[in-house]
DNA sequence: ATGTAC
């Protein structure tokens, strides 16, 4: 049955609060795009969300939103916890900080097209790639790797992973505080082992990309982004070791749920009491698996900045390889928002969803507090990503959030049958794009046709203003899983 | 996303 759901403006939607809901639905889109939702599962999703308790506001979906493990991928919601408010693993997600970092360079793209086919190889060579993908050179001891669980990117950076500012420049400043690595079980200790510095596998990618478009002069000034530079993303999480702390959870919060009571419109919204002894730890476990994910992103950043001096034959104060931003898009935090004119200690859930705070937040960067915290949107290897700050009207109405990629519309199984005949990794190659892959069935199940053109999603997201454009990025080089 | 089920 079709979710009910009713038009509020060009881009917004509401899905009306009715029988278990506590809280309305609120869906970015434009028509296009709900007639496809309409026949998927992701808005009966939005809807279960709402029932949860001590939800605040509303249960909100981005325009690249789609079915996901109980929340649906593209979802915000916040919880109170004074109010009976939940934490749930299916809120966060099997890639627990799931994010994206960009590096600039002071490279023209003219610089770097006569030595791309050398430097693609050789980051695939450096940086490990594929599912179950690991390091023959850095296979930590238990003790060292909870360091890493509680330090995060600073362990990176005491370790010659990187430099100081580069802390400066990541959502959190790289480490969740309150990391418990003693509530992550052995199993997942020994997943993350050797897999630090390591990319994994799916829509995970490390890109080699040029600035083709501008759209925001002053905002990507203060970002040190100029038109026909080389830049590089790099989009990647936390690896066997977050998978396994969410999957541990998991069976916890099912005995959590029904122990306190919650009701449950699907198993998978499985959750805990904030204030509970079982949703503490899910936080001290989450946490240390999103300290592992920024390491990890710190971790191949400085065998990026390695490979381009290698390969480039040129110095740190040539290449000036600084770090943009390093933002979360599966994440659970504590944040202050206000709701209804008070100030409110929320946990606030991201999945598949950017924080995207305004200018003067005190958690935006003091480099970039004139104009918001700086917002990365990965596209497909195909076409484009995109660069975004962050708005006084998403910390209004969507507790500081944007959308956090293109969306998928083809299943991995049917975009591999699409790609059936095709030579992809050629047909890029025509295009100026060079792919080196562990696996070409990844690249098949990666192609443009499998996603939303990423370009509809965040012109949403600007037209709502729950995002700024600032720039566009074309990929020249993509290293995946 | 994930040693794509232990």
């Amino acid at each position: 049955m079709p979710v009910k759901i009713e038009q509020i403006d060009a881009c917004r939607w509401r899905i009306p609060r009715e029988g278990a809901m506590r809280t309305e639905g609120l869906v970015f889109a434009d028509q296009a795009m709900i007639e496809v939702l309409q026949k998927e599962q992701a808005l009966e999703q939005v809807r279960n969300v709402a029932t949860l308790p001590g939800i605040v506001g509303r249960s909100i979906a981005m325009p690249d939103i789609h079915w996901g493990y109980g929340f649906p991928i593209g979802g915000v919601a916040a919880f109170d916890p004074d109010d009976g408010g939940v934490v749930s693993p299916g809120g966060v997600g099997y890639d627990i900080n799931c994010g994206v970092r960009l590096l600039r360079s002071e490279l023209e793209v003219s610089e770097v097209r006569p030595r791309l086919k050398e430097l693609a190889d050789a980051l695939f060579r450096n940086v490990p790639s594929g599912v179950g993908s690991h390091r023959r050179d850095l296979k930590l001891s238990v003790q060292e790797e909870c360091k890493v669980l509680k330090e995060g990117a600073h362990w990176a950076v005491r370790n010659g992973f990187g430099r100081a500012e580069d802390l400066e420049h990541i959502e959190e400043r790289g480490t969740l505080p309150d990391a418990e690595p003693e509530l992550v079980s052995d199993r997942a200790l020994e997943r993350g082992r050797n897999q630090l510095g390591t990319l994994g596998g799916g829509n995970h990618f490390l890109e080699v990309q040029v600035v083709e478009e501008i759209h925001d002069e002053q905002a990507a000034a203060v970002l040190g982004l100029f038109a026909g530079q080389v830049t590089v993303s790099i989009h990647t999480g936390s690896r066997g070791l977050g998978y396994q702390v969410c999957d541990d959870s998991i069976r916890t919060m099912l005995r959590a749920a029904a122990k306190y009571g919650i009701h449950l419109p699907d198993r998978q919204l499985c959750c805990a009491p904030l204030t509970s002894p079982e949703g503490k730890q899910y936080l001290a476990a989450m946490a240390g698996a999103a300290n592992f994910a920024f390491a990890n992103r710190q971790l191949i950043t400085h065998w990026v900045r390695e490979t381009f001096e290698q390969v480039l034959g040129k110095g740190p104060a040539q290449l000036r390889m600084g770090l943009i931003y390093d933002v979360c898009h599966n994440i659970a935090k504590w944040e202050q928002h206000e709701v209804q004119g008070q100030k409110r200690r929320l946990c606030v859930h991201r999945k598949g969803a950017t924080r995207a705070f305004p200018p003067h937040h005190p958690d935006t960067p003091a480099l970039y507090r004139a104009i918001g915290q700086p917002v990365l949107i990965p596209g497909d290897m195909g076409r484009y990503s995109y660069v975004l700050v962050g708005t006084p009207e998403a910390f209004d109405e969507t507790f500081g959030s944007t959308c956090h990629g293109a969306g998928r519309v083809l299943s991995r199984h049917a975009a591999k049958k699409q790609a059936r005949g095709h030579n992809t990794e050629t047909e890029l190659a025509a295009r100026g794009i060079l792919v080196r892959a562990a696996n070409r069935a990844t690249v098949a199940e990666e192609i443009s046709e499998a996603y939303k053109d990423v370009k509809d999603v965040v012109n949403i997201v600007a037209q709502a203003g729950i995002g700024r454009i600032v720039a566009r990025l074309r990929p020249l080089a993509v290293i995946k899983g």
